[in-house]
DNA sequence: CGTTTAATCTTTACATTGGCAAGATTATAG
DNA sequence: CTATAATCTTGCCAATGTAAAGATTAAACG
């Protein structure tokens, strides 16, 4: 009747049904999640969703996927407006933790290995990309040559250099986490600024 | 018709099904956790639980403080051996990595705020005493007063204390949860090593 | 001891979910 | 123009969480 008879054919569905999910996730939460809203949102039957992502897991990864390409977006956008390199560190982890209170859902969901499928290239490229840029911030940090995604991978240098990726990330991680699932009795502003302080601090 | 007949009253159901819960958590997983399978396992109808925990919720909240009674009595056991203040910082750490090794399931719901009940006393008490344990861990490495649970809850003692609770708690966290979820592309022993050691490094 | 009341558990029912299979519709290739 | 493949719908299934109503037993009380 109207200008769009709803056609059989959606189109562009995958898009749409990531965008449905998206939405869903912000505003139900992953409690309040499911297959069929999404699908019911993007206007097709349960059942559509089926051909393009496969089941439930599949899709959570691609909604996993989008929120580890957000992150790696924020945490470069904190980087460009840095000037120095210690700027630079804060606003690694400051964009890190602003991410976790934006997006708490999807954070929830990017860390439960036990829902994504570990096997998808797209999460896991994601991921990586994610793991890349922070893994970058310490190697500008110490005037040594950044890495690629690719490179990322295998890349087993000096435990030095791979310790001070992980513990910067333990830390800012560790309070990003704790803090949105409300485990500190009290978060002062200034306590939040401190961790983000020793996170960047070698 | 055999010597136990089935009651009708059970007779211990919450002590059962907290006991089913237990298991299912560990052997099914989080993902695979329903009511009604721990009411299986109790014997019992699967309307039976709702006069002891409510919904759901209630139910994981009891499950969670379980979690957290555990990680307590791990604490507790790590400092116990201990010979001197440095030893019971490290024992601490490494007995909480340890705790999200051996109990996934269980560490996964415990950091879940949206799957529990927040206001339930019994949950909330049985973090506060997880918490406590952390929190005089440093309180003796600087020579200071212990507090006990019910001093916790309104601690507002110097930044630096509080801080250093933060941070060292933010770290081991961190680690755990982000190994838990299988966030490293590696994860070496020298380098978890490091990680312990950092985490009680002041 | 007998009766009443409250607690505990079962049965039944319902809406919702994820997944599957079979069929309808349309795009695409040949 | 036709055959084939991709896309989407309909209908179905078992399973789940929750609620309501009824059955059974324990506890309180005279």
């Amino acid at each position: 009747m109207q200008a769009k008879k709803a056609a059989y054919h959606h189109g562009s569905l995958k898009k749409s049904l990531l965008a449905a999910g998206d939405l869903v996730l912000m505003e139900k939460g992953f409690k309040g999640f499911t297959f069929r809203e999404c699908a019911r949102r993007a206007g097709v039957s349960h059942a559509a969703p089926k051909h393009h992502f496969g089941d439930v897991t599949g899709f959570l990864s691609a909604l996993a996927a989008i929120g580890f390409d957000r992150l790696t977006k924020a945490l470069i956008a904190g980087i460009r407006k840095a000037k120095d390199l210690d700027e630079e560190f804060l606003a690694t982890t400051r964009a890190y933790s602003k991410f976790a209170e934006d997006y708490p859902e999807h954070f929830r969901l990017m860390f439960r290995d036990d829902l994504l499928a570990t096997e998808s290239v797209e999460l896991g490229l994601a991921a990586r990309r994610t793991l890349t840029e922070l893994t970058n911030v310490i190697l500008r940090q110490r005037g040594e040559r950044e890495i690629s995604v690719d490179e990322l991978k295998d890349y087993t240098k000096a435990e030095d250099v791979l310790g001070d990726i992980v513990l910067g990330w333990c830390h800012i991680h560790g309070f990003a986490h704790l803090k949105l699932e409300h485990q500190f009795p009290v978060v002062s502003k200034s306590m939040e600024k401190r961790v983000i302080r020793a996170s960047s601090a070698r």
